[in-house]
DNA sequence: TTGACACATACCGATATGGACATGTAACGT
DNA sequence: ACGTTACATGTCCATATCGGTATGTGTCAA
């Protein structure tokens, strides 16, 4: 198994800066392919392959409208990582409450 | 420019699951390099390869203890994380915002 | 119907990456 | 001093990934 990899995951689909750029682009409104390569000054192709990275691990989803395709960023696609860094947070927190009480109980033993 | 890549970045460092792993387990208190080995039922050399990657963008600190090296969790790497999210969010948020004033003008027109 | 336009996909080359194995290094025990 | 333990680092290979260019597909206009 030469590689864990996978994009097709969220953590990796934000984990490239220009995937991180559309969706900051995205964020501020639905925008159509066209639109974000006058943005983001990058060739058209290279931008509808991130998207399309994007749509696989529900980040963004598009809507086409005659011949063009409005991106708009799927704001549930967030979830994960959301939820892993509360998650971790939260542990850490709890680690350093538990070190606390130690402390405590080293001042002021019962 | 082949490649746009770049390691050293924290967005890039959670983006491997591995990585995730450690610092799920990392997050439940500081660990030895073997007590990470014996957990993640990983080879050596590829914790230690990783935990190095996590130092790097400072997601984690170690210090030499003896012949051992203690692992934990540093809730500062975590920032740029949680900043990128929240100011993504609250960006999306804004938009969502500024959606419902419009649809409320449409219905109840000034 | 033909051509332009908006976008997606295919293919290519360069490189970065992760895992596996071997080796280096420093601290400890005897 | 020597072997062992606990890690770190170097090298190698297979593959994934990114950017670039060319091409395909569907839609609109004339």
């Amino acid at each position: 198994m030469p590689r864990a990899a996978t994009t097709s995951d969220v953590f990796n689909a934000v984990g490239d800066a220009s995937r991180r750029y559309l969706l900051d682009a995205l964020a501020t409104g639905e925008a159509t392919v066209g639109e974000l390569v006058e943005r983001l000054e990058l060739p058209q192709p290279i931008v509808s392959k991130h998207l399309r990275v994007l749509r696989d691990v529900g980040l963004v989803r598009c809507r086409a409208h005659g011949r063009h395709r409005t991106y708009g960023v799927d704001a549930d696609g967030l979830a994960p990582l959301h939820e892993w860094l509360q998650r971790l947070t939260v542990t850490i927190n709890d680690q350093y409450d538990r070190l606390d009480t130690y402390l405590d109980e080293l001042q002021h033993p019962r």
